[in-house]
DNA sequence: CCGGGGCATAAAAATAACCTCAAGACCGCA
DNA sequence: TGCGGTCTTGAGGTTATTTTTATGCCCCGG
């Protein structure tokens, strides 16, 4: 999440609501209101971070809405109600809410409680998988910053592996000098091609079974360089 | 899970304790029973499946229970407590805990908090933390903050032992010194770089045998560190 | 057949990053 | 207030990396 996240915020008293945005808002979060459970659904699919929902809603019920919402979507919904009944409160849990407040409530609290449930939300977001290129005997772990040739570990230094990287996250491709210039040494350096048949050629030294004859890092002469998988 | 859920309960009252027993064994639990913070921290390397922590615990303070608990671990962590005072849920599920409940609850929201809690962990799936971590001579143990070389135990400062801990918990990764800077020392110190050296030097002086030639510790110039195992 | 451009390779020089040691500041505790 | 442990800071020496310099190859055109 690299910007502020977003609460949807289900609430028919537009005074309550006011001054739910408010507080969400204070504690810098994107808000999104819905005044009923319709436009509720209808603003869910918009994709919110967190659901805040009030279950004392006028047309339909809270509960149905939590039950519909957990169809297709696992956004963290959080439940306010007025009513602190114990049935109440295992129904919307069990229904597929993550948190229950009953009214009236501390802000901090509430607060908190968001957090957890945002806490939660990205541990499940968080797994990605991990980026690993493979071609022939050489593979390069981003993940790790680690590259092998056939299993066995090689190292590079900062300025190789930039090289490196550049190529084959754009592999098949031609690459002018100065591209690669600018990619890994900066704009400044946009000239210095000598400083390419250096690295190129302790890339070749490190990677290639043979450097003399690179079967991945090419040469493109009068052109740039080129990384040509499998 | 192909078992019924284990949970385990920290609560020095025995009363209480073997009413919350009987309350999860009838919900189709099994059940761990502390009644000691200290106590808790050692079940907890049994990796239960949930903690139900009462906060008013005798020996130390229950909020250090859930903070110690989460450097290592992330078991769903449900607080119950007779203190309602909004402080204190902020500081507890701040600190870590899932969800707060203030005594008296009823049973039946208990019950369904738990599941809701199970629920969520359910979905991050065998995303289980091992509460010691081995490889070759050295050993970590998360639960007991204590780490040994060849059996026997090595002191580590404060600071000596967060620096350990993130580069094992991500063991294998390159961590750039701003990653670690952050993480150790926090974001202001994230361009000390000259920290990390002589926290370096200090964990290989402790815990390598060559500390001049590390077998695990292993520098990556230019870019940070990484924790290589066997 | 010579000379120049583009490329490859090796190795020296310069720079940057790193390690070690140790003194002094700081902090919590008796 | 003094003590022990820990953190912070600095200086000097070492190692790794980057940059520069030098040399040779190959191909092509003059």
């Amino acid at each position: 999440m690299n910007e502020a996240p977003m609460v949807l915020v289900i609430e028919d008293e537009p005074q309550i609501r006011h001054f739910l945005h408010s507080t969400l808002a204070g504690g810098g979060y994107r808000v999104l209101e819905a005044a009923t459970a319709a436009a509720g659904l209808e603003y869910a699919a918009r994709q919110p971070d967190l659901v805040l929902l009030d279950l004392g809603l006028p047309d339909g019920d809270g509960l149905m809405l939590t039950r519909r919402l957990r169809e297709w979507s696992q956004v963290p919904i959080v439940v306010v109600s007025a009513r602190g009944q114990e049935q109440d409160k295992v129904a919307a849990l069990d229904a597929g809410a993550d948190d229950y407040l009953t009214k009236p409530f501390g802000v901090q609290e509430l607060l908190a409680r968001i957090r957890v449930a945002l806490r939660h939300a990205a541990r499940v977001g968080g797994a990605v998988e991990e980026p690993v290129f493979t071609t022939g005997a050489l593979r390069v772990d981003f993940a790790h910053r680690q590259v092998f040739v056939a299993d066995r570990e090689v190292h590079l230094t900062p300025n190789e592996y930039k090289l490196l990287s550049v190529l084959v996250h754009k592999a098949g491709k031609v690459l002018t000098h100065r591209q690669l210039l600018k990619e890994v040494w900066g704009l400044a350096y946009a000239n210095e091609n000598h400083y390419l048949r250096v690295y190129m050629g302790q890339l070749r030294h490190k990677l290639e079974a043979d450097p003399a004859r690179p079967a991945h890092l090419l040469t493109e002469p009068g052109v740039g360089y080129r990384f040509k998988p499998e």
